[in-house]
RNA sequence: GUGCCUGUAGCUCAGCGGAUAGAGCACCUGCCUCCUAAGCAGGGGGUCGUGGGUUCAAGUCCCGCCAGGCACACCA
């Protein structure tokens, strides 16, 4: 389809070189596609630019240049100072999906960073965003052919992990056998320990001489050799667990987990840091010094434009204590993500996960790998990290490494709040702690595990679950068990995912319990609805014994001149998936592939009620209306799949 | 203080400088003997926060103002 627009430019920027004497060039030539169906499958206003050149009437242009011969156009309509394109009908195979996919990305990889649940508490609702909007950049990506590799980076070091360790050790007093024995009992093992993780805070404000055991904890675990380092890495990696449980419910997966205590084993850190002292990028403020900052090692930002009117321009690289910012962990996995380190972790399977996926590890005889080396990083972190990423991406630039830095790209995208609305109604269930009436007066409220304001991920989908499974039981009553469940979880997640997708990335999710629940109007189900609506049809034709045409060239030539404009309407939107994809890419915006999806099963609804298929008696008719149902059948669950992981349930 | 984001229908939100400003929810009216109504058709409802500017064309771009949110740690 690209292909053929470019000849299309080419032909445009020729006829109006003859016509008028002036030149377009063909890349200033923009196709567009039309705001209405009716108005053909392609549109450009470059009658404009030619009115600009030569001060001649727009719409007279438009109707010069309306006698134009194009590639695989039937009909070329001139309204006003459009120009309206209408394709060969029978030409559609060529450009429609599945496409022939020859472009040549392969040899690009490109790495996506999404999710990071620290392992200490459960998924809430805003890493539910950071992953549906991962995933959802990896399929578009790959959809797009290009190799793809996903990364979720697990935190495993510093005082989150340790305050768990703290809460079963000290708090509750268990050893490793029996914070093993209760893991066993507790398959929300992620939600226990969240819970845990928040007493022990309280725990610690309660009596301060209690915080005393976080720093023997995280001192513990950083020496290694002891039950207590055992008891971190059996949380850690029974988290992650669980974390890639719930997302993979999801249909969300990925390639590999980069675990920190490895980036830090692995000297990352320390190849970074000579390199940073050999660029003179860091200063060393010295202990004479009265400074805030003695001791410490740090990036100064003061003089770059960049970080003009900051309070502090002076980033801490190292601490006084010598150990490593979280910029300098960062900038140093960003560094190994582009293949910029000398040094490389080993990598051995993950266990406990559902499919194939990976871990990176420091034992010698773990196997080396082909992971990182990636030429464009996309990193999802939300808006509130904007900060630090546009120091990481500084850093890069200060090595010299400029195309690196201008190849890492922050997915930045506004958090997930709670509605009020929401929260009230929480209070009043009493699942929500009361909490400060002036606080209830705003819209919404941030969420924090601090103040018990959270939303776990798992508990949203199990209601979307029992709500699902309660629908199907009304429409069908006897439907045995297992064929509900998947039909449950299928529509649970669709819902889920259209839900968070449909929102611009820059708007504030003010969650809202009543709206993510729902199944009617703009929402996953509704688009599932669609699919199973033509799947309906051709089981209908089926039943009755009427043939439907194959999916070839030869059926399309030979029944498409029958077909009525309602069906080529839908299929004229297939034609600008790539198109889509491409913008939602270039944008970072990926409400905008799941609305054309949702526009999509729009205008199929409207199809199914105005057009009647298996009853139509003209047999030519009905021949190339299954035709084109077959194609949107197949075509839209393909598409629906790879682009946002949602899957068609068998009825609805 | 500096920077970023948001302000469009009663509510929640779409709207890449171009065709009559849209969708969902809510409300009202119709449509199940039909390819199952998780659907469809129709209706009411808008000074696109505000004041200037640029343009053949501004909800969209630029500047100012107002109102809300976020960020600027030896936390990540």
């Amino acid at each position: 389809m690209r292909d053929l627009l470019e000849r299309w430019k080419r032909e445009i920027s020729l006829k109006i070189e003859k016509i008028y004497g002036e030149k377009v060039k063909s890349e200033e030539i923009i196709i567009d596609f039309p705001p209405k169906a009716e108005l053909g499958d392609a549109t450009t206003n470059v009658s404009f630019a030619v009115s600009k050149k030569t001060g001649k009437n727009p719409s007279e242009i438009a109707k010069d240049l309306s006698s134009l011969k194009l590639e695989n156009v039937i009909k070329i309509e001139n309204r006003g100072p459009y120009l309206n394109f209408f394709i060969d009908r029978t030409k559609i195979l060529n450009y429609l999906y599945p496409f022939s996919k020859k472009d040549k990305r392969r040899n690009e990889k490109i790495i996506v960073e999404h999710t990071n649940i620290n392992p200490n508490k459960s998924a809430h609702i805003g890493h539910l965003r950071n992953a549906i909007l991962g995933d959802t950049l990896v399929r578009s990506l790959r959809f797009l052919d290009y190799n793809v590799e996903v990364q979720n980076y697990i935190d495993d070091t510093g005082v989150q992990v340790a305050d768990v360790v703290v809460a079963f050790e000290k708090m509750l007093g268990l050893n490793l056998k029996e914070v093993k024995e209760k893991e066993r009992e507790r398959r929300d093992f992620d939600i226990y320990c969240s819970e845990i993780y928040s007493k022990v805070q309280k725990w610690y404000e309660d009596d301060e001489k209690n915080l005393k055991y976080r720093y023997e904890t995280l001192h513990l675990i950083e020496k290694g050799g002891n039950e207590t380092e055992q008891m971190a890495i059996f949380i850690s990696q029974k988290m992650v667990a669980c974390h890639l449980r719930t997302m993979f419910n999801l249909n969300i997966k990925y390639n590999l987990l980069p675990f920190e205590s490895d980036i830090l084993k692995s000297g990352f850190f320390e190849e970074c840091f000579e390199m940073m002292k050999e660029r003179g990028a860091l200063e060393y403020v010295s202990d004479e010094k009265d400074d805030k900052l003695k001791g410490c090692w740090v990036m100064r930002l003061s003089q770059n434009k960049e970080f003009e009117g900051l309070k502090d321009a002076d980033k801490v690289f190292l601490r006084s204590n010598g150990t490593a910012t979280y910029l300098a962990k960062d900038l140093s996995y960003q560094m190994w993500k582009f293949g910029l380190l000398k040094k490389d972790f080993h990598y051995r399977k993950f266990e406990n996960c559902p499919y194939e996926i990976y871990r990176t590890s420091t034992r010698e005889n773990d196997s080396k790998g082909n992971f990182g080396k990636g030429s464009k990083v996309y990193n999802v972190i939300d808006v509130r990290q904007s900060y630090l990423q546009k120091i990481v991406k500084e850093g890069l630039r200060i090595l010299g490494f400029e195309r690196e830095a201008d190849s890492s790209i922050h997915f930045s995208y506004e958090m997930v709040a709670l509605s009020t609305n929401f929260i009230k109604e929480e209070i009043e269930k009493g699942k929500i702690e009361k909490i400060d009436e002036e606080e209830l007066k705003k819209p919404f409220l941030e969420m924090s595990g601090r103040k018990g304001l959270s939303f776990i991920a798992d508990h949203l989908l199990n209601e979307l679950f029992e709500r699902a499974k309660i629908e199907i039981g009304q429409r069908e009553k006897e439907l045995d068990e297992d064929e509900k469940c998947d039909r449950a979880k299928k529509i649970a997640s669709s819902a889920l995912k259209y839900y968070i997708l449909k929102f611009t990335k820059n708007q504030i999710v003010a969650f809202d319990l009543k709206s993510a629940l729902s199944f009617d109007g703009e929402t996953g189900p509704y688009i599932q609805y669609a699919g199973v609506r033509s799947m309906n049809i051709l089981r209908k034709a089926d039943e009755k014994g009427i043939d439907v045409p194959e999916i070839n060239e030869e059926n399309i030539e030979k029944h498409f001149p029958e077909l009525d404009d309602e069906s080529w309407q839908i299929l004229s939107l297939f034609l600008r998936i790539p198109f889509v994809v491409e913008k939602g890419i270039d944008n970072l915006e990926m409400s905008i592939i799941a609305r054309y999806l949702f526009e999509i099963s729009k205008s199929f609804h409207n199809y199914y009620q105005k057009v009647p298929v298996i009853a139509e008696e003209n047999e030519e008719k009905r021949a190339a209306k299954l035709l084109f149902v077959s194609i949107f059948s197949k075509v839209f669950k393909s598409v629906l799949d790879e682009l946002m992981g949602i899957e068609i349930p068998k009825r609805m």
